[in-house]
DNA sequence: GGAAATCCGATTAAAAAAGTCGGGATTCCG
DNA sequence: CGGAATCCCGACTTTTTTAATCGGATTTCC
């Protein structure tokens, strides 16, 4: 059981952004350090802008801001986004890939452990990361 | 964010196995279902009986038991034995797959997640399962 | 001894995730 | 106006993970 990168990367870069907030548009250059390549990271942003997260700037001293309240954000609204909304396994979601589904014992669990991950992750704000300590700045 | 169908037939698994307990050993042709294919179930049962889950007996007229208490037998544990313990990403679990480990808020984030997440599925007994409704014996 | 089972490492196949590419569009600035 | 900076975006490739299969070894019952 795995988040993907994905989510990692877009903790980092919301993490950032809310770090900059009203220092102006930040670019891609900026928000990514070693290890997360840039175009990747790009793709993962164009997400958090069409989830309305980060709002950007095109052209010449463009670059994406954070678009939101981060002690509204939470995580999951994060992950959702970039990731797409939590799925433990198909017979939990879609109605009409078992058909078991409605008495079928593993889909009741399966459903209860969703909610309360995702209950997890709304409880955790980005205001959250940004309050824990942190020895540098390069810590994004 | 995705569970395996691991984690789905390890639980059908257990399920079964704890439906049918105190009749003796079941084979892998009876516990498996439309849909399950033996073969791969049969390296579930492995892992399982390899993490005390289940106890066996080889040869003719052999088969699988459950070999816990379903009161005492928590969704973790067949999960971890599944699936193996769930890491949301490298950076929360092993320690030297990131520089910023330690200080890097993300981690710290992660770490919570995690914690919550399993705390969830030690929560939930295999009893609880199978005290829910279920229409009849074919909804293993 | 033969049939019914589990056991198990190795291999293959399929799917998902991660990362790359190339070009398009927009905006600033000189 | 023209060039540089920068986001935008669909398509592609590579890598990794998951799922499933195979073939044979071993054990045990009858």
């Amino acid at each position: 059981m795995k988040l993907s990168t994905r989510g990692k990367y877009g903790l980092y870069a919301m993490y950032y952004l809310a770090a900059h907030a009203g220092e102006g548009p930040q670019t891609l250059q900026n928000i990514s350090t070693v290890g997360v390549p840039k175009q990747y990271l790009e793709q993962i942003l164009g997400n958090l802008r069409r989830a309305g997260l980060v709002s950007t700037v095109r052209g010449a001293q463009g670059g994406y801001q954070i678009a939101t309240d981060p002690q509204e954000t939470s995580l999951r609204d994060i992950i959702d986004a970039v990731e797409g909304p939590i799925e433990l396994s198909e017979c939990a979601s879609s109605e009409h890939s078992c058909q078991r589904s409605g008495t079928c014992p593993v889909r009741w669990v399966w459903q209860r452990v969703t909610d309360s991950i995702n209950q997890e992750l709304e409880k955790i704000k980005l205001v959250d990361m940004l309050n824990q300590p942190c020895e540098s700045e390069e810590n994004l």
